[in-house]
DNA sequence: TGCTACCTGTGAGCGCACTCACAGTACCGC
DNA sequence: GCGGTACTGTGAGTGCGCTCACAGGTAGCA
């Protein structure tokens, strides 16, 4: 591995919510037991049911969690990208892939065994307390999700994942907050547990009440207190 | 604290899917960190929003953890008995509680302070560990409890609900596996997000084709194959 | 032994969200 | 630019599960 991906490898590390608050020492050692792996569009990184032997940390390109019902259908349980985590679930307790991770476009990732995590969580204790709030934050989300599930409707739970998606992945324009990934109807739909149509039509409800709007396969969201409040 | 008392609290932590596999000199230092509260039946441990500083573990009794609406309606987030774990989130992330914690019967429960766990942390390694795989299973739990009320229509997640009461509450019986708590439907439709009659009919289903049957307010599960089955 | 409170059981009606079906629209490759 | 493919938009019909309403049980207590 080169002094110059090394140094690149570092850089993601350092903006990445698990290994941010590492030492510089502990960020090298980490680094050197990475290895970098490709991944074409809509290449699958692991299956549901696999053997889980790898922790993935993204660097760029955007990987999708999804798992599938016996009978097709699909919820996308995470969209994630550059610096963020993805498979260590199966590391800590050891049990197979609970779902599918796959490249929702050409995405480049840094793979770390579990032999080599452990050992990184052994030698730097700053590591196994920020994968515990990782968990712990991400536990919350995960309950929370449960509950809406349960009180809001389709209309209420596309509302709250859009202004999930403008917090994590959005950038303020003058028009409103320009959503930076494209997301077609269908991921909306398997995001929030709903059908395509419903979707469309909860979008469309928002649209011309002024909330939101769509540019291509972005949307733009022009009154971010309104669909907070559709949400709650 | 008296040697007796002592004692008890070291079996429990045994007992406990926490601190179980830590060693004996481990146990004594978080047992000498924890004090012993008393809940009357209906009273609550903390309320949504409090500010989170304490672990509670579970002596005696049973503890529900609940999430409300905000028209007042009710979520079940879990059922807990001896040996279980409180209220570890906010300590881990600083967050306030997103769940009120409530005894439904009268109720023995040992409490940790944030400061006294984050040193017991420092010193036991192994602690940190134990934390984290609970944490993973049940960020699983929650992630297919997600998907479920998804894909489930409400006598599959009824019947979801009761294999795992059966599971982790259960005693085999000539006739079937008795589970040991007492549960209301409302209880049951607030734990699967569904309504009381819902449940009830769902239920009904189950009864006259012989897989369930109710005794009293304890439910008997005839053929869990096929109450399994049934939550596919 | 009844009174009371809470729980279970069930019918009727209604509405949200699903399915099905198809038209309109943007994007991509040749 | 033209054709194909994928995505968006929308109407009509249907059904699951909700609400409302009330009857029947059952357990605790005076």
């Amino acid at each position: 591995m080169g002094a110059s991906s090394q140094s690149e490898l570092i850089e993601l590390l350092a903006s990445s919510e698990l290994f941010a608050d590492l030492s510089d020492d502990e960020k090298s050692n980490v680094a050197d037991h990475m290895q970098k792996r490709r991944y074409r569009a809509n290449e699958a990184l692991f299956y549901e049911g696999d053997e889980g032997s790898h922790l993935y940390l993204i660097s760029s390109g955007r990987v999708s969690i999804s798992s599938r019902s016996p009978e097709g259908r699909e919820v996308l349980v995470a969209f994630l990208g550059p610096g963020e985590i993805i498979g260590e679930l199966s590391l800590l307790d050891g049990e197979p892939r609970s779902a599918e991770a796959r490249a929702v476009e050409a995405t480049e990732a840094y793979v770390l065994s579990a032999a080599a995590l452990n050992s990184c969580i052994d030698r730097s204790p700053g590591l196994s307390w920020a994968l515990l709030k990782m968990l712990a934050r991400r536990l919350r989300k995960a309950d929370e999700a449960v509950a809406d599930a349960a009180f809001l409707d389709v209309a209420g739970r596309v509302a709250k994942r859009l202004v999930d998606l403008a917090e994590n992945h959005g950038s303020p324009t003058e028009t409103g907050i320009r959503i930076g990934i494209p997301v077609t109807q269908e991921q909306l739909a398997a995001m929030v547990g709903a059908t395509r149509e419903g979707v469309n039509r909860a979008l469309a409800g928002f649209a011309n009440r002024g909330i939101l709007e769509r540019k291509g396969r972005f949307y733009v969201v022009k009154d971010l207190a309104r669909l907070e409040a559709r949400a709650t």
